[in-house]
DNA sequence: TATTATACATAGCTCAGCTATGCATCTGTC
DNA sequence: GACAGATGCATAGCTGAGCTATGTATAATA
């Protein structure tokens, strides 16, 4: 590594510098573990498509619009997939009844298992470079993880409208 | 769920569901970071070539197929990529002695600066979202990140002994 | 009722990644 | 040392995800 020289004392604050190098490394290790897991499972389903599913399994049925936002993809992009979802019967678009241009994505049963499966699936192919973990590390890595969802969900939305 | 008889009954071990529970979950989290740092970065650079850029800044400088698995895409995958880090000079190439078919890849200075720079745009970017962050959960991401390097490292280390 | 805003759909493009294959070079066997 | 197969990289061509721009229908409002 090239740039050490900032190693700052402070007890509380986390220097900008270090944060950058740490979310960097964040995204470069997360990246390589989604393809990892890709090639792992031979996935043929798109990282959004699960993503998109989560979000239902998480919050509930909500809009197309919404849902865009949430898994962060363009409008158009979910409309693809939502189509894509509702042709395998993975979802249902329910008529909103507030408003005739609306649907509400609603998570299917079909969609439900493909999901879990999915889980499985990964955790499966992934399992083995875990195995050498122990409880305490295991517990690291899901304290980080739960973290990382409190960081990104919540204030997405704002940072989101400032871009 | 398939194979979940194989659970031993140690006490350290962790059971297959949890791990694909949160395996998933890693990968989810992950991958709307990705998306978030893409988007709020203006990204045009592919997230392959930043993470080839790392390995070759981690490593050293290294054969084109080798740095493909590496890099976790294909041979002529990887032929492209470098031929864009070439032309940009964020690479050189270095005639192998020892074979006249390969090429070292090494970075160049202007890719270490490529790097550094755009870590400090990530970091600038993803930061506010973690800015409520204490010290004591900044370490639980920064151990959950190496612990997920290891994991996802070793092979590698296999892979570049072997050669 | 006319106008503007909003929600989703469609069209068309770009680019990353893949497989299949080609070409050059290396390695081993006779 | 010459030929066969293996290996390293390049090229061709395809697919699919994602985007922007725009269209169409409905809501909201003056």
């Amino acid at each position: 590594m090239s740039n050490e020289i900032t190693t700052t004392t402070t007890t509380t604050t986390t220097p900008t510098s270090e944060l950058s190098e740490l979310l960097s490394d964040l995204v470069s290790v997360t990246h390589r573990l989604t393809r990892i897991a890709a090639q792992a499972t031979g996935e043929s389903t798109s990282p959004a498509t699960w993503r998109t599913l989560s979000v239902l399994s998480s919050f509930g049925p909500m809009r197309l619009g919404e849902l865009a936002k949430q898994s962060r993809v363009s409008q158009p992009t979910m409309t693809k997939i939502v189509a894509n979802l509702n042709e395998v019967e993975w979802i249902r678009r329910i008529a909103d009844v507030d408003d005739a241009r609306a649907w509400q994505i609603a998570l299917a049963p079909k969609g439900i298992r493909a999901l879990d499966e999915w889980r499985s699936r990964l955790g499966e192919a992934l399992a083995p470079m875990f195995s050498d973990l122990d409880r305490d590390e295991v517990d690291v890595i899901s304290r980080a993880i739960d973290l990382l969802h409190e960081c990104t969900d919540v204030r997405v939305l704002d940072v989101v409208k400032a871009a």
